[in-house]
DNA sequence: TTGCGTGCAAAGGTTTTGCATGGCA
DNA sequence: TGCCATGCAAAACCTTTGCACGCAA
């Protein structure tokens, strides 16, 4: 299985993504039909368990560990939380340079299109040196609704 | 042992902390001396155990589960690392909040103490009505050092 | 003296790893 | 066919909990 990345006029990018089994796709196949929900690697493996793909634990976590590497999802860990929770971006999830904004509470992403935002990535690059990815960059917190029923 | 903290013109506000023992004094003693970096239950362990005051490990974690209550300590999480981080606040509970950056490549992670930075979280909150947690926001991206080895 | 704090050991969970087997290319 | 992926089991961790003892107040 190769991925396909369109470059910046710098030609094409091929990704080696290695085999395509039905466990990879049974993984990715789940994970992208949550829609944005995210899963714990223990979730995902209790769900498959009751499909016709059941997949053991050791191959849920291999694979989540190399989709996230080829950036297909991302891992992050809720507060409270001993266990990693993984989401689905997608093959597009490199597109509209935008960061996100995720509630603890009920777990809505926002997307932040905002200048304010976009001049803060320009600021740290200039003046501390480090190359935002504002992909990968979550804004955690509390939305106006869970504000306001607590 | 008790904290005082003064309010807000309403008065004087009691804290009742538990006893006194050197373990807890050890335990707070070396996370205010980090300065606003953070540690790990078993890194404050470590550095313990090599004192005449070492800690034992569930000691540790039950003390530092207190003081989180008690909100002159922080905890939370880094994304790829298991274990929580802890850091110092102090009774003025002000200080330390800021925002962390985490280079995807060599996994560092600086603390990012900026005006820029906080002002950006005045402006979601203002005209996108959401309350940002700094403490648990990572910004992910690459630093200096590895932009400049690729 | 009273009862909380401590340390040890064990338990409970999550994640990783070794190794033989199975399946993709 | 040549490797990579899988699954099982075990190991390696992190964190919590039970219990007897020690110590602060």
């Amino acid at each position: 299985m190769t991925l396909i990345f369109a470059g910046k006029g710098r030609g094409i990018v091929k990704r080696q993504t290695g085999y395509n089994t039905k466990q990879k796709d049974a993984i990715l196949g789940y994970m992208a039909a949550l829609d944005g929900a995210h899963a714990t690697a223990s979730e995902i493996a209790e769900h498959l368990a009751g499909t016709d793909t059941p997949v053991g634990i050791s191959t849920v976590y291999r694979q989540l560990e190399r989709l996230v590497g080829l950036g297909l999802l991302r891992r992050y860990y809720v507060d409270g939380n001993t266990s990693a929770c993984y989401q689905y971006i997608g093959e597009d999830g490199r597109g509209a340079e935008h960061f996100h904004l995720k509630c603890e509470d009920c777990g809505g992403v926002v997307h932040l299109k905002c200048d304010t935002a976009d001049k803060l990535k320009g600021h740290i690059m200039r003046e501390h040196a480090f190359h935002v990815n504002a992909v990968k960059t979550v804004f955690y917190g509390r939305c106006e609704k869970c504000l306001k029923q607590n």
